[in-house]
DNA sequence: ATAACACTTGAACAAATGTTCAAACGATGA
DNA sequence: TCATCGTTTGAACATTTGTTCAAGTGTTAT
């Protein structure tokens, strides 16, 4: 509580409750730049109800452009754009089959990552 | 193959590799829309730099807001937006110790989430 | 009461994002 | 070859988002 010395070189607030130690503590839990860039970039493709709703209907099932299209109700322009977002972050693979490409997810993690979000929401 | 007659009222391709089973079956897996758009909100919580930081840095220190704001190398003001933003979906929670506001975790979920993520950003 | 401090808030701005539209591509079949 | 189908792409647009700035709140200390 009192202005003792040593907390004289606190980071902002003159007076802390919290302990330089624990300051330092905090600072070394932070992951490395790159790191946190490419893990919110992550979050960030899951974070549109639209690809959310195409990573579901892809959940253990392989479609076409236009049926994923079809299916949410929207135009075969606006999948595509976000198909190849999350082709970019490797969380659908695809595959061509006579005129159509055949999209499904890439591996398990999408699966857990999904159900992992659910469980807070269902709380 | 075939243009076959129980073909003829699929979505919009008129020749397509999926049974339409499949079709209804990947339908069947898409959550109601209050769930998918509460489930698209929490992971877009995730998807910003900043708001990682501020979760990773009170992973297990308990830190007022101008301490979060130095670590960071950001302003107060910033800081305490993103705040009320965690705040809003339960991701910190706080407490009133004289004239600061200690920020903390809200539980153990936020950390499983952040474990998750990292796996898949460093496969 | 007054001043200082920690924090919050609202408006404004720039930057990023999702969808639409129109045009293009590549593969298939006539 | 030509037309068609399924898909991709780029530019344009409206919307959303994160940060800044300035002003505000409420608590503490003098």
């Amino acid at each position: 509580m009192s202005g003792s010395e040593f907390l004289k070189e606190l980071p902002c607030c003159e007076v802390s409750e919290t302990h330089p130690e624990q300051i330092a503590h905090a600072k070394s839990e932070l992951p490395d730049d790159d790191t946190l860039f490419a893990l919110a970039d992550l979050y960030k493709i899951f974070g549109d109800s639209t690809r959310l709703r195409i990573l579901y209907v892809l959940f253990d099932t392989e479609l076409c452009v236009c049926d994923i299209a079809e299916l949410l109700g929207m135009t075969v322009s606006a999948i595509s754009h976000q198909l190849r977002v999350l082709k970019q972050s490797r969380l659908v693979k695809y595959r061509k089959s006579g005129k159509s490409v055949l999209y499904s997810l890439a591996d398990d993690h999408v699966h857990t990552i999904l159900g992992e979000g659910m469980e807070h929401v269902n709380e």
